[in-house]
RNA sequence: UGGGGUAUGGUGUAAUUGGCAGCACGAGUGAUUCUGGUUCAUUUAGUCCAGGUUCGAGUCCUGGUACCCCAGCCA
């Protein structure tokens, strides 16, 4: 996939692959895997993760698997495990296979064997708090536990006694003899398995004895085949483990490579798991998929095509630089996909009545009601026209009128014409309503009859457009405006909870709206409107482009910026 | 404190491995437009610092600086 020229270039990854095919490494075959634990949802930085694995794979003719990095049975669900499993076919991506570390589980358990019988790992019966302690610090080599050099038979013995389940929880664990001093402290003679009694959600209580992730993985992936094993860079430490292992056991393949990429980081968005889950569980937001959340539901939710979250992974590209992306470059994606495929609708958040003082009237004295055809999507006529009823009583949107106009303001103001979206050209007169409060709540105009479907035969000029709905047509609506969770951020300032810094206005609810009728059947009750993009998702699969108010928020503060200077 | 990494416009990311610092986002300006959207044109601004090698350095050498990761029986 090339977007935007920026991919296809040279990430350091594909350099390593084309490097490695050049030298015939793995004799031309290219396999990568994406490792979700499954604890969790989906979220906006394992999509670049996942773009990158499938991506390398597709880039050189290999397969992608998706595997399942299940070695904690506390934390994983199969809730978690399908979710997963639905996020990457939304996402537009199909593993060559579904595999499971725990599916490698005798497999691990066999090398572990091998591994004790070489005399290359031990039992080590300490506590966790003595062996953290003989592990050492920074600078300050570790201390070898007194079980280090205890006899191979013996460790066999108690290491076939663990899985049997004769010891509690904690008792001991399973340690590869790599080197105390080393100065890499995953080489400090790091933990294999450890007996857990926790429910697995696929072996279920089949084993006591689980693997960590370090045993799991390299492991796992020279089971599958794996040749370019993709991570973050918090693993760089780890390699020379995952080499370690990998040197020391037979393997069916060629042993597969670590490579390590920065992971994803976006401004206003928090893309830890465990931070998302905490949001989750103190109830401040309703759920995984809800529209506020960076999880891939909560995206979807709000409206963000897949193909705008696939094309913004691939154009940031992969690198090893730690680095924070600015959220309006996803937001980017996400509105030249939605300018391309989204259906456009009228709505009016905030309505004020408009009154057009010369519409005709039927000989009942019931207002004529004229059906305007309007393109559904002008970016595509195969999306085909719709009938919007007109009428002589209007709603239209606050902002869009200004008794006195400011400078550069171009919508409706007493004395101008403006364009009402698909049906008449109208001009206000100096007749305008307020309640008590001075508010003004009702605004009249007159049409010009020859302008029907918003064409003006003379071809003059027209500055704006506005949007619109018949007062006895529309259709009641509540609207949540959905917005970042954490759009408060300010640079620099990121020292506390990132949890004290959400938005008191990421989700706002307005009611009193008013939509037109075609909207009947999309659902306006569920509506899911995002307004700095301005779209409108009832369904999240088929969204919908408001009219007019798109980058309403930040024109209209350019806008006053503009007419008061000083202030 | 030891080890492992990373530094290129405001934000990200490239540079055929020593040969004109390119692209994208953002921002500015103008044009077009039945969404103040889109589209088009155009402007702005960069190699962490100090030395060195070289005809020539983002790239090589020396010495600094800043930031990230590592002391789970989490992944």
């Amino acid at each position: 996939m090339t977007i935007g020229g920026t991919v296809g270039a040279g990430d350091f990854i594909a350099d390593a692959v084309r490097q490695d095919n050049a030298e015939g490494t793995f004799s031309g075959r290219v396999q990568t895997r994406f490792p979700p634990e499954p604890n969790g949802y989906l979220h906006i930085g394992h999509a670049k993760a996942i773009t990158a694995d499938f991506g390398i794979a597709e880039r050189f003719g290999g397969i992608c698997n998706l595997r399942f990095d299940d070695t904690n049975p506390d934390t994983e669900d199969d809730e978690f495990a399908q979710s997963i499993l639905d996020d990457i076919a939304w996402l537009g991506f199909t593993p060559a296979n579904v595999c499971h570390a725990s599916d490698y589980f005798d497999q691990l358990y066999l090398w572990a064997e091998d591994l004790i019988t070489a005399g290359l790992a031990y039992v080590d019966e300490q506590d966790a708090a003595t062996i953290s302690v003989q592990r050492g610090a920074f600078g300050r080599p570790g201390v070898d536990s007194p079980y280090r050099d205890r006899p191979k038979g013996e460790s066999l013995d108690l290491f076939r006694r663990m899985k049997a389940g004769e010891f509690p929880d904690g008792a001991m664990v399973l340690r590869a003899k790599i080197d105390m001093r080393a100065d890499n402290m995953q080489l400090r003679d790091p933990v294999m398995y450890r007996i857990r009694r926790g429910h697995h959600f696929r072996t279920k209580d089949q084993w006591v004895i689980y693997p960590t992730y370090d045993w799991a993985h390299g492991q796992s992936d020279a089971v599958e085949g794996v040749t370019h094993s993709m991570c973050t860079l918090e693993f760089e430490d780890h390699r020379p483990l995952y080499d370690w292992y990998l040197n020391h056991l037979e393997l069916p393949f060629d042993q597969p490579r670590q490579y390590e990429f920065a992971r994803l980081e976006l401004t206003h968005t928090i893309t830890s798991k465990r931070r998302l889950a905490q949001l989750v569980a103190e109830g401040r937001v309703d759920g995984w998929d809800d529209p506020r959340m960076p999880t891939l539901r909560g995206l979807r939710r709000r409206g963000y095509p897949a193909a705008a979250i696939r094309n913004f992974c691939a154009s940031i590209g992969v690198s090893k630089t730690n680095s924070r992306h600015a959220i309006e470059e996803l937001e980017h994606h996400v509105r030249i996909e939605l300018n391309r495929l989204a259906l456009r609708r009228m709505a009016v958040l905030r309505p004020l009545r408009l009154v057009i003082d010369n519409w005709p009237v039927n000989p009942d004295g019931t207002a004529v009601v004229d059906w305007v055809e309007v393109a559904n999507n002008p970016e595509n006529q195969d999306d085909g026209v719709r009938q919007v009823p007109f009428s002589g009583v209007l709603l239209i949107e606050q902002d869009d009128f200004r008794e006195e106009a400011p400078p550069k303001y171009y919508r409706l103001t007493p004395g101008r014409e403006v364009r009402l979206r698909g049906a008449y050209l109208v001009t206000a007169t100096d007749q305008i309503i307020k309640d008590q409060a001075g508010q003004v709540v009702e605004v009249h105009a007159v049409y010009d009859p020859a302008t029907r479907f918003g064409r003006a035969p003379d071809g003059r000029r027209i500055k704006s457009t506005l949007h619109w709905v018949s007062a006895a047509h529309a259709l009641d609506a509540t609207v949540n405006l959905y917005n970042h969770l954490f759009a408060t951020e300010v640079p620099g300032q990121a020292t506390g909870d990132p949890l004290d810094d959400l938005d008191p206005k990421s989700r706002e609810q307005l009611t009193g709206c008013k939509v037109e009728p075609a909207l009947k059947d999309d659902r306006p009750g569920a509506a899911v409107q995002f307004e700095r993009l301005g779209y409108f998702a009832p369904d999240p699969d088929k969204p919908m482009l408001f009219h007019r108010t798109v980058g309403l928020r930040d024109e209209w503060a350019k806008l006053q910026a503009r007419a008061n200077p000083g202030a």
